[in-house]
DNA sequence: AATGAATGAGCATTCATTCAT
DNA sequence: TATGAATGAATGCTCATTCAT
């Protein structure tokens, strides 16, 4: 379509590695096909990006940052905690409902890794999703927003959540956008499957 | 190791396919070391499963077949439903922590499909998971153990929940175990993240 | 189609090899096939046959002999020879027009011998057709009806011409039926393409 | 042996191809020996020539423009028709003659056609050895050197006969070599099997 | 005798990676 | 630095043949 506009060799190619990767999943991706998609020669991806393997966690870390963006800028800084949460959560779910390449790039680390996945990844995730998360939570509880419980909890139940529901969606069909169903979800959590006790 | 107790030459692949698809993931495994860990010859694997993707989903649902069971059996039905569903919950966790081959199957299968799976294996889900707990989530609703919202998305979230929290056990070193994770973020889930109104 | 009236295993084992040989070629040809279409086990077939070449051979013999059948009740003991001759082509030619399969398998049967083919098979055709065209030949050059030129000669210019218009066949689109065409030839053979010297 | 001169991959594979598929039938080649016997690694081969059966076909077609040129050198342009013909009917003799490998190529590409063959190979037989022999036969027929017959009988039957010699080599221990055996059927069919009309 | 389940050698094809230009 | 031709290890699948029942 578009002959890329080499804004940038290596650009280009996590361009193309991202709708690749996302179409033919990693084993089934041949990389001459990210090359020609990307006006590149083969051995300029390798020379770039090293092997396969490689290209593939760059383009899921380029997924990541993409996503991180996204969630970052939908943050109203004087917002309570649970209106940050929220907005974040919805503004995941946009990304991925504008970008459904991005979330099959998450599956498909998940699936490669029999348990074991570049530290640098593991580190990424630590430090732009994890920490600043469970921060939010932290000062959430503190400030009274939300039970007293282990911030910690607080935030794998929510990235649990958050991650079960955008995968589940490819097995089941969902009658409602994926920002919908997350911010649905979310509320869920919120208050709780239980009514409340009647004053 | 243990040479297989031929039980049944069917059965005895079944069971080594979900230790090798998991071990390997799903391109990377040879149907040759399937053959020989299951003391047949090639020939007859593919006789008994046509060819590897067939193989791969009745691994597939081979596991879930023994998920189901295992869930199934932890019911006590004289229990209210949010007990039922704790209940389930924690069969879930401590099935995964003692067959973590069966976890990484679920999650190749959902690497594989690209959006798209045998309709066999979204009918089982369907009837096998689906519809069993939106039923318990209705009656739940009806006699006021839950809040009255869409059982559906009970369910939605709650399967959400714990599909992700299964999912991000391989992203994050978690220092207690998946069964008690999982019932911890039930809890979670039932109680809601916020303080109830006090009286 | 029809349940092969099991007339004989043997004999529909052979009905059965002819299309099959015919239609996929001798490597292309799946025994199994064969056995189910003849409505034999497998095993039978390599109890009658011995292994898949001999199989073919024996399907080959079959050929000529049902070829040979159909030549030898054209001929018309009191006629001349070239009549005689005549008649056998244009025979053979309607042989094969109506089971162009028989055609295929004398075809398959050249390409298989790099050279080679069974003794058996050999001797068939020495004694079936060579010699007793070739006796033909030497009466009709002794009666005068043809030309005194060496008998075998004339057999094999006249044989290899059959043959090869039959093989023809398959590359060129011809507009004239096959027993026509191969008339046509043996006149064209009989009087020679050169004008006959005036008198 | 000899080292292929790789005096060109692509030369050298059909080289080699000639005398493989020559030797043990379409089906029976291993790609694998042709890159070896080639020198090239076999995933050349599939660069070049896309699969196996395409390998084939351009085989054939090398066959064909071998024999074609040396056909085509055996033309003296100022001899009678029949001369020409003659000529070329022997030089064909004498190119299978030295080159068994390139006849038995030709016979297989007749097997594997169960009827129908690329476009490609059609339209170079049409064009290459159809067309410039009915023309000459046509010149034949008007300068009065032939019978007044529709040349494309002539020529039919001509090639018919000259294909079914060779293939028939095969079949028949022949005590003359092919050449010989070729001009002298090419003598038969020119003056006829009859005698001539007495003066 | 008849069967057909089991086998495993065999082979076409792919594609990650290298390296000469 | 960029390339893409060349490579060959890897692997899914087939099918002739055997042999226990």
């Amino acid at each position: 379509m578009s002959e890329p506009i080499a804004q940038d060799k290596h650009a280009s190619i996590l361009n193309v590695s991202i709708q690749v990767f996302a179409a033919q999943g990693f084993q089934g991706t041949d990389v001459q096909v990210i090359a020609d998609k990307a006006g590149v020669g083969k051995g300029t991806v390798y020379r770039y990006f090293g092997d396969k393997e490689s290209l593939f966690w760059e383009t899921w870390l380029e997924v990541c940052r993409r996503l991180n963006d996204r969630m970052t800028s939908s943050i109203a800084p004087e917002a309570n905690c649970i209106a940050i949460l929220r907005a974040a959560v919805h503004a995941e779910g946009l990304f991925f409902e504008e970008h459904p390449d991005c979330l099959e790039i998450l599956v498909q680390g998940r699936a490669m890794f029999h348990g074991r996945h570049p530290e640098k990844v593991q580190d990424y995730l630590q430090q732009t999703f994890t920490e600043p998360f469970i921060a939010i939570f932290r000062q959430a509880v503190e400030q009274g927003e939300l039970r007293n419980v282990d911030p910690s909890d607080l935030h794998w139940a929510l990235s649990a959540t958050l991650y079960g529901t955008m995968l589940q969606q490819a097995f089941r069909a969902d009658s409602i956008p994926l920002s919908d169903r997350l911010t649905r979800t979310f509320d869920l959590l919120i208050e709780g499957f239980q009514p409340h006790p009647t004053l």
